[in-house]
DNA sequence: GACCTTTACTTGAGGTCTCAACAAAGTGTA
DNA sequence: TACACTTTGTTGAGACCTCAAGTAAAGGTC
């Protein structure tokens, strides 16, 4: 069944470089089939997770979040650049993020006491009820489209190759 | 050192539902942790790799998949439909995009002679250029975030995840 | 041939994101 | 105190994407 895939035709060579003026260390065809199933399943799981939020509770992954990271936050309260800090966002795009959230009232700004330059954000009753409601739905197409098709030993698998990945990927893996 | 990570305190329960009013199957404190992980990873990579194009390619990831695809079309020539198909592109954002390519020089569209309602796209040579510039930079990039960085077994690993989840999340995988 | 449905593609509006430029407050140093 | 530097956050422009609505051609079916 996953044979079916290693059987498809080679894809041909991407670019004509066939006495390698560049030096680059190319991939190898495996590896090239192999970087070819990720990035589809990386874009078709992020679309179909995007879709299901958007359908069913009018917020893109992005915002859920957003609303996931302030519920586990005391006091449902953080400063604007933890919260980035946190979900790994820039900055500018959290801002944009919780003004829009601000919009459809799920959340509330005010100036953070000790530092004057700092925001605190909160999320406010109808934040975490729109987060109760997404929830549910969320949690099941996740069970859908990974666990419920994966073994426990590919979980496993799965979680080492993302924190051997992460642990380059993401700067701040290493003092959390 | 992927224990480090481990060792995280834990995330509190996402939403408030402690008699499970909703029936939902919630996620273990493991899936939840390899969730997330999963997730940290997919949007990390992503914005490398499409800062890396951009940076200097001057063109976003997404982009860099067209002119693959083309390239490995036959005469570099491909009816929009059929390439929107094979990148899993919904037909408006291959319009978008293909528009936006050819205002850069890469494609050349025309009227499909066999069928009036189809374009035909054509990787041009200035196309195939920005390709062979871009893919060196790339592929290094690729190879730096994953490919150097995973055993061959985890690399087989992934690909068998990979599979499996595809089997579900693409439609036509069962078909090529 | 007239009609209905399907397929192929485009369009434009609206939303989210990035990037660079900015403002304002804190910090350090002489 | 004055100055430079850093941190925090916002803004607006522009790019990309989605979605819904449209046009136009092709393919049945009667």
């Amino acid at each position: 069944m996953a044979q079916s895939r290693s059987r498809r035709s080679e894809p041909k060579a991407i670019v004509s470089d066939s006495n390698n003026t560049t030096g680059t260390r190319w991939l190898t065809a495996n590896e090239q089939q192999t970087w070819r199933a990720l990035m589809l399943t990386m874009q078709l799981l992020d679309g179909r997770l995007d879709r299901q939020l958007q359908r069913d509770a009018q917020m893109p992954h992005a915002y859920y979040g957003i609303l996931v990271g302030l519920s586990e936050a005391p006091d449902n309260t953080c400063r604007m650049s933890d919260l980035a800090t946190r979900l790994r966002y820039s900055q500018s795009r959290l801002t944009h993020a919780v003004a829009s959230m601000e919009r459809n009232g799920w959340v509330e700004r005010r100036r953070c006491p000790d530092d004057r330059r700092s925001q605190l954000v909160t999320l406010n009753a109808a934040g975490r009820d729109a987060l109760a409601t997404a929830a549910p739905g969320h949690v099941t197409e996740v069970r859908a489209a990974v666990f419920d098709r994966l073994s426990s030993t590919q979980v496993g698998q799965l979680r080492e190759i993302c924190d051997t990945l992460l642990a380059d990927l993401d700067p701040s893996s290493s003092d959390e």
